[in-house]
RNA sequence: GCCCCCUUAGCUCAGUUGGUUAGAGCGACGGACUGUUAAUCCGCAGGUCCUAGGUUCAAGUCCUAGAGGGGGCGCCA
């Protein structure tokens, strides 16, 4: 057997004195002709590997470089050194791959994230991208563990759908059809999609909550996690077109039971990266601090990173209506001396951005769930609320807002009732035909339900304090991008 | 899609009013030192100043177009 390897992760756990072990990963750093950093992803930490002088050949010590992958045997001893408490006198190092170092691009010197972007390929073995993405799997696995101990069914909704009726935005096509002009036409001129593989129209899946909301119809509770895909022209520091989305729909939650939810979830996740991950989330502490430092005095956060975790983790989140927040909003001075770019003047308008940042970072400081939003601006599936004044008609929506990050989760108590629907859908233009499958459940058993979505690397980059989406995921999509 | 900014050594950046041979730090490389830890000290190499055109006696510097990158906005998660 080749792996009879400790972690670097349990050793410094467990400070195995005086006894052999074998070590491999990559070298971070190599000082004095004597002094290897060992890292292997296990944790952000190293391992110091000391080697006697004298004890290898020079070709071995040039050998040893930033970036190549050892293996290193010898004994646990407490170290001399100041920086750590053991390292490992090696007997015997062996060289698994070398790494030229005049090629090799990470370099033990700070890079900036544009430049580490292009090298998406290698940026897991810095510190920072390290931190990130063993995070990420942390919170994953926090997300399924949340769902599974509250009893939710894991389910896979299609990627590929045929739906074109969800409304969540543009989506990108899949057919087998040739692109170069000699598909197949209908008798109009139009592209014969009878003809395609799946013998009608597809596309990469924007949503799975329609799906999601079938099987809420079976098994009560369930949640789907998986990629989401959206041709949106998108260029900001949080979109991408291919993203990971939790979509959790459940039976018998009303409006309320959906905010509870949605808080206590993202607490849960949260609480469990800061007792899990807690080195990883100083050292991006550290690298935010050290960020917002080159940032202007008002521009800053007045929180740190684990501040800010703690800070969420402990509080209610604030908890208002559209129209509620409409009034603060006109109400307040930043309105009224017309620093809004868009004033707030009437009830009915989209919030902007700026607007969900004042609510969030100046007027609350905390996040906020913002409920009973306009019909007008809201999507179809969304119930209806009673007792509206006739041209204030609401519906049961609500959205999660963050700090820094904005909108982290987009949500609705559902339509249930078919007539209601069917209305809607009708006023909006959504042809019935095309949802039969969905309508069934409103046909068969409907029951008061709600779910959300919540976007994945929103939610890494809000605990990991990362500005741009595309540094969250290992090899972000998005338009004039698809490199590695 | 709209608006703004940026592009100079491997990386991060200086480069004055358009003016001689384009610089620094870090990294790499060579050496010294040998309990270092962003090691230190000495030395050395490294440039299509994004590309194409233009203005000018003279362009890294000014103008136009394009490419790439970043930020803001919209769409949303």
């Amino acid at each position: 057997m080749y792996n009879q390897r400790t972690k670097i992760k349990a050793l410094l756990a467990t400070e195995p004195l005086h006894t052999q072990v074998s070590v491999m990963g990559w070298v971070r750093n190599f000082r004095n002709n004597q002094f290897i950093a060992l890292n292997d992803g296990s944790t952000i930490h190293t391992i110091q590997i000391v080697i006697e002088l004298g004890s290898l050949s020079d070709d071995m010590i040039k050998r040893i470089t930033v970036g190549s992958c050892i293996k290193a045997q010898g004994e646990v001893i407490p170290s001399m050194g100041k920086g750590q408490k053991i390292e490992i006198k090696a007997h015997a190092i062996e060289i698994l791959g070398d790494c030229d170092a005049e090629t090799f691009p990470i370099q033990p010197k700070k890079h900036s994230l544009e430049f580490l972007r292009e090298k998406a390929h290698l940026r897991f073995r810095t510190n920072t991208f390290g931190a990130v993405f063993r995070i990420r799997h942390t919170l994953a696995y926090a997300i399924h563990k949340f769902f599974n101990d509250k009893g939710f069914v894991y389910m896979h909704t299609p990627i590929i759908t045929a739906s074109d009726a969800e409304g969540a935005g543009e989506m990108f096509r899949v057919t087998t059809l040739p692109i170069d002009g000699t598909a197949p036409k209908t008798e109009d001129g139009h592209i014969d999609f009878s003809k395609d593989f799946f013998g009608r129209s597809t596309n990469l899946t924007v949503s799975g909550q329609l799906e999601g909301e079938l099987g809420a119809m079976a098994f009560s509770e369930i949640y789907t996690f998986g990629p989401t895909f959206r041709a949106e022209n998108s260029n900001t520091t949080r979109h991408l077109a291919e993203f990971w989305m939790i979509e959790p729909e459940m039976a018998f939650y009303d409006l309320e039971d959906n905010a509870d939810l949605a808080e206590e979830f993202i607490k849960y996740v949260i609480r469990y990266a800061m007792e899990n991950n807690a080195d990883d989330l100083a050292i991006l502490a550290v690298r935010l601090e050290e960020e917002e430092k080159t940032l202007p005095q008002d521009k800053r956060s007045t929180m740190g990173l684990i501040e800010k975790l703690q800070f969420v983790v402990k509080n209610d989140f604030e908890r208002l209506t559209y129209t509620q927040a409409i009034d603060i909003l006109r109400d307040s001075t930043h309105n009224k001396k017309k620093k809004f770019q868009y004033p707030i003047d009437q009830w009915g308008i989209d919030l902007q951005s700026e607007h969900e940042r004042y609510l969030v970072e100046k007027h609350f400081q905390k996040p906020v769930i913002l409920t009973n939003y306009p019909a007008a601006i809201k999507a179809f599936y969304m119930r209806q609320d009673d007792h509206c004044a006739p041209d204030r008609q609401t519906v049961a929506a609500m959205d999660i807002l963050a700090p820094g990050i904005g909108e982290i989760v987009g949500g609705s108590q559902r339509e249930e009732r078919l007539d209601k629907l069917t209305a809607r859908m009708k006023s909006m233009g959504i042809p019935e035909q095309d949802l039969w499958w969905y309508l069934d459940t409103r046909r068969f058993g409907a029951c008061v339900h709600a779910g959300f979505g919540l976007g994945f690397e929103r939610l890494v980059q809000f605990v990991t304090g990362m500005g741009n989406i595309r540094d969250v995921i290992p090899f972000p999509r998005y338009p004039k991008s698809a490199e590695f």
